[in-house]
Parts: structure tokens; sequence; C-alpha cells
DNA sequence: CCTCCAAAAGTGAACGTTCACTCACATTCA
DNA sequence: TGAATGTGAGTGAACGTTCACTTTTGGAGG
């Protein structure tokens, strides 16, 4: 038989690169068989259906990146946790923008249906400020709030690249946003 | 003839829960016209397409709310204006939280096609802390960074009670937020 | 005060297009 | 050889939009 594993990969970066741009609903399967190089009904040999595609796409790199969130649980105190999280997060975008922009894109959608684990990137952010709070490292007294608050200086400058209102890599702004997020959490 | 404004109430608000709930391409002119108790050929009285019902529903709103947000040049000094702005924006979304959400969610596809005029609520902000810097009101140097953790720490709250992360109204959190966007503008 | 009418507003069946998906068949390789 | 993989025309459903028609209405003319 011929390498199906390049042909899941050529269907992944062409879903990636068309979902990210256009959204998915705005991005049909013809579309998607004609920039990964393939026929139609190939795409119906690897996956079930279009949402098949969406939603594994999203479920298996939003654990994954969940998973190497939770590494840094080694590091020891939570300024230097912060500081590791945001160069994990600011890293991960840089790697792959593409990716990156596919996941917040699809969050809204995907996370509705109930895809609320605990391989969830947002479940380990709100564990290490509880953790963190129980070591009395944290000033701020609702845990909720907390979450969103970091979670929203740590994806909004994404957010700002996509819209052109920001520049270049996110990587070397990491330590300024990890210091805000600190200063944050510990008014 | 019968009341015209009062048709497009119903679709408006129609389209408002439709549209954030489950999203512009996943509701169909058949369920808006349903929901709104209309029927379809009704809606293209009012607006030339369904895209054109989008459009007017994102873009006067977002003016509207870029409208109220430059009135907060009136108070003095950043710290005061960051206290206006968080009252400003958490107050509106619980004012009306499916138009927010609509808002936010709109907003990727909209700007995209370029709605990226005076009469946004990121340019106002955008100015009010360049205005700010050039008071010597702001540390951080990069003010389109400055804006964007801004921008996070007052959108992703509302975000989170999307997602049922957070609950209850955001007026109440609004000077802690300010708090924390007046302590990321000054480390 | 009533009558009538043109224009505004409302209706829903029908239209052509696009969509996700299927299937009978071709190709490849262990 | 047969199981895995690739193909693309074909299919019915759903979509946004149109249009011939009805209903409602404010105001002009008697």
């Amino acid at each position: 038989m011929r390498d199906a594993s390049h042909t899941r990969q050529k269907i992944h970066r062409a879903a990636l690169d068309l979902f990210s741009s256009r959204g998915v609903a705005e991005t049909s399967v013809r579309d998607l068989a004609q920039a990964a190089g393939i026929a139609e009904g190939t795409l119906y040999r690897h996956y079930a259906s279009k949402d098949d595609l969406v939603a594994d796409l999203f479920l298996s790199n939003y654990a994954a990146f969940a998973e190497r969130l939770r590494t840094v649980r080694a590091v020891a105190g939570l300024r230097a946790r912060l500081d590791a999280v945001a160069a994990l997060v600011f890293g991960f975008h840089d790697a792959d923008p593409t990716l990156f922009r596919f996941l917040l894109l699809v969050q809204h959608q995907a996370l509705a249906r109930g895809g609320d684990g605990d391989d969830n990137p947002v479940t380990v952010l709100r564990a290490m400020i509880l953790e963190a709070q129980a070591a009395g490292e944290v000033t701020m007294t609702d845990p909720d709030l907390a979450c969103a608050l970091v979670l929203g200086l740590l994806l909004q400058p994404a957010t700002a690249l996509v819209y052109g209102r920001l520049s270049g890599p996110l990587l070397p702004l990491s330590s300024t946003v990890a210091a805000a997020c600190w200063r944050t959490l510990n008014p």
C-alpha cells in the first residue's frame, strides 16, 4: 500500500492552513482535497467526516500542548513557573503560528461540545494557580479570575499578531509578559 | 404600512441570539426567520443579504461602543481612565452578554475584511495608551504590547464567562481588573 | 367621514448552487 | 492475490436568494 501517514500529513497541513485563514465552515471538502493534492474520496479513507477531521486535529494538538504545559510542574516556585509557561506558550506559537491560530479559532466550537477534560491547557494552568495559592504565593483571592487574567495576558499578544497589531516572534516578550502575570496575581 | 422598525428589532434579537450561540455559518436564514417569527422573504425586505445583516449588526454596534469608549477622554489621568474603561467594558457586557459575545465571535471574520477604521474600540484604547505614554504615565515601552495586554485583561474574563469558567456579573470585578491593567503598564 | 389606491411590508414555494458524503472501480504493494 | 489506498462523477439535502402574490397602511379625493 502507499504511505498512508504521508497522506494524512498532507491533509493536516492543508486543513490547518485553510481552517486558520478562512475558518472551518468557510472551507469546503473540495478546497481541502485540492490544497492537499488528493481526491475528495481519499479524505474519507482517513477520516469519517469533516467534523471528525476538525475534532481530531483540535483534540490531539490541544491535549499534546496540555501535556507539555504539565511538565512545568518540574519548575519550583510560581514566579519561575510563570516564566516557563509564558516561554512555552510563546515558543509554541512561534514554532507553528498556523496551528496556534487554529486552536484559538476552533476552541469556541470545540469546547462548547464538551471537550473539557483534564487534558486541557486551561485546566492545567488553573491547577497550577490553585497550588500556588495553597502555598501562599498568590495574593489574589479568586482563582478563576486569576486564571482568566493570566490567560488573557498570554493569549491576547498572539491574537494581536493575527490582526497585524503586533509583529515579530513572541518568545522575546515572554519574560515581560510573565512579569505582568506575576504582578497581576500579586498586587 | 406595518412597523418596519419593530420587525428589524425582532430580526436583530433573533440574529444575535443564534449567531452568538451557534455561530454565523451554522445559522441558516431559515433558522433566523423562524426564530424572529417572520418569513424568509421578509428578511430580504430589510437586508440585501445574510452577510449584509451580519456586517450591519457588527459594524453599528462595534462603532457605537467605540464611541462610548471615546467619552472616557473626559476623565483625567491614566489610572482613573483605566477604571472608567474597565467599568464601561464590563458594564457593556453585563447589559447585553449576547451582544458582547457576538462582537467577540464575529470580529475575527469582520476585521479580516478591513473593518479597521477609527471607530474601532481597539484603536481608541491604543490612542489612550499612546497619550498616557507621552504624558509619562506609562513605563512599558512598547505601546502595541501594552495595548494587547490590557485588551487581554479586559476581554478574557468575558470569554471565561462564556465557557462557564467564571460566573456572575463582571462589573464588580472592574476595579480589580483596572488595577491589574495599571500594574501591567507600570511595572 | 368614508372610499379607494399606491406603496410598503409580508409571505412561502420554487430555483439554482454548493455542500458533505458515497460508491463502483483503479492502482499499489506486501 | 487481496487488502489498503486512491479516484472523481454522482447523490440528495441544505443553503441563500428570488419572485409572484397577498396584506396592511397612510393619506388623497370626494
